[in-house]
DNA sequence: CAATCAAAATGACTTTTGTCATATATTTGA
DNA sequence: TCAAATATATGACAAAAGTCATTTTGATTG
């Protein structure tokens, strides 16, 4: 077990479901979880288990995928800092539908199921909380649908760059603050790595993109939104 | 106004958030609800509004869809007898992400969103049910998603059919009890209108299904699922 | 700091899916 | 019930995306 992490940090983070929690539902939670940590790699949670608690990650960066034909990773979306991990399965009581790997090193606090829906039946705010949490999860996995059924390879490649970088931010180059593998984008885009790799040669040429090794700098976000057809 | 629906249906219903709950619930909500009716062919509620209260289907059948680009539809999930409609986005706070309309003719309970949240309130049993019906949702959604990005357009055809039979049923001929233009169908499915009815002709010469008009039954579901890999 | 390994890049080719045009069949409603 | 409207069906072709093979580049570590 590592050292305790501060759950205050959690509390003040507006996207957090702990957001705005009383001090003694907080404490509470202090009282009933575990600090853990992840290597860079390591699986977290598994699809298709019967899980026994929640992750609330602290610091580091996750990816949540689920695993098509043939093994191949379909990557639904990024957890980090603030954000819970394996509620949806808990919750819905059905098997763990997605699997979890950490994508570099990652501190998490574990809250045993059990505690989990003691803090939901003795905190009506943090029950309210997670009931957003998981109504906004659902339009944005309905974007994802529409995205995915009705934009071509390069469109929802240039969505997917512009999420990235709200996503994680910048690094002082002002490339996107993540380590991903053009497989790894290319199984959030769901097509085929050399489509990513050839797409992303074109978007350099256009000069709406740089990169170096393998990561990527947006040179032009208006031009990527347009691509995108992201009205918004 | 219609004449009112009898709530207890819906209470005894399994998969109903109201399903379970104390008769003090139900009696609030029966008090706090009107009775609406849709027509064929018309918009329950419509994309980008700012939702005033949510719907539960009594009778009829409705599409859920988002409109991507050039307006075409994408269709999410359908709602039906029992199923709630519009919470998603009075819950998580944003405007409506997707449009609904009546498959057919539809009666529906409306509580105006104050209600809602006071029902939610005042049984936390309700708001666990809801918890437990949004995280499901999002369960299925991610199958949704895995499945447009790593199936072939005859996969995930069968896949939808199978969905379909499963959903609505039979008709006595043993036809699926749902009246879907092949349009309709393209829009689940992600593709071309003309993708759908071609795959349709080439089930149909493999003996998997039959068809009269718009109508399609399941002729061999085991050969069905082998091709939508579904392995559940 | 090289040697090794893994990932990115690119070309050639195949398959899948989409688009447009048009014929045929089925619904629908007056 | 019959005509008009709508939907289904099918062919020909075009475009998009996938697969496989190979080269080049970048990352890793003994």
């Amino acid at each position: 077990m590592d050292t305790p992490h501060n759950c205050q940090l959690c509390q003040k983070q507006p996207t957090s479901a702990f957001h705005d929690l009383s001090a003694d539902g907080l404490n509470e939670i202090s009282q009933l979880k575990t600090c853990v940590s992840f290597k860079k790699g390591q699986v977290i949670i598994h699809e298709g288990a019967r899980p026994q608690g929640v992750y609330c990650i602290h610091r580091g960066k996750v990816k949540l995928y689920t695993l098509g034909t043939e093994g191949k990773e379909q990557i639904i979306r990024f957890i980090t800092s603030g954000d819970l991990l394996g509620y949806r399965s808990i919750l819905s009581d059905e098997p763990i539908s997605a699997s979890a790997t950490a994508l570099e090193d990652t501190h998490a606090c574990y809250i045993p199921k059990s505690s989990f829906f003691k803090v939901i039946q003795d905190n009506p705010k943090f029950s309210l909380n997670m009931l957003k949490l998981s109504c906004h999860e659902l339009g944005e996995a309905g974007k994802m649908i529409t995205s995915l059924a009705q934009k071509n390879v390069k469109e929802r490649l240039a969505e997917i760059l512009l999420i990235l970088n709200s996503t994680f931010g910048e690094d002082e180059e002002g490339y996107i603050d993540i380590n991903l593998t053009r497989e790894e984008i290319a199984n959030m885009v769901g097509t085929a790595t050399e489509s990513v790799i050839r797409l992303i040669s074109e978007l350099r040429k256009e000069g709406l993109i740089r990169s170096k090794g393998k990561r990527i700098a947006l040179e032009n976000r208006s031009s990527l939104r347009q691509i995108a057809a992201v009205y918004e």
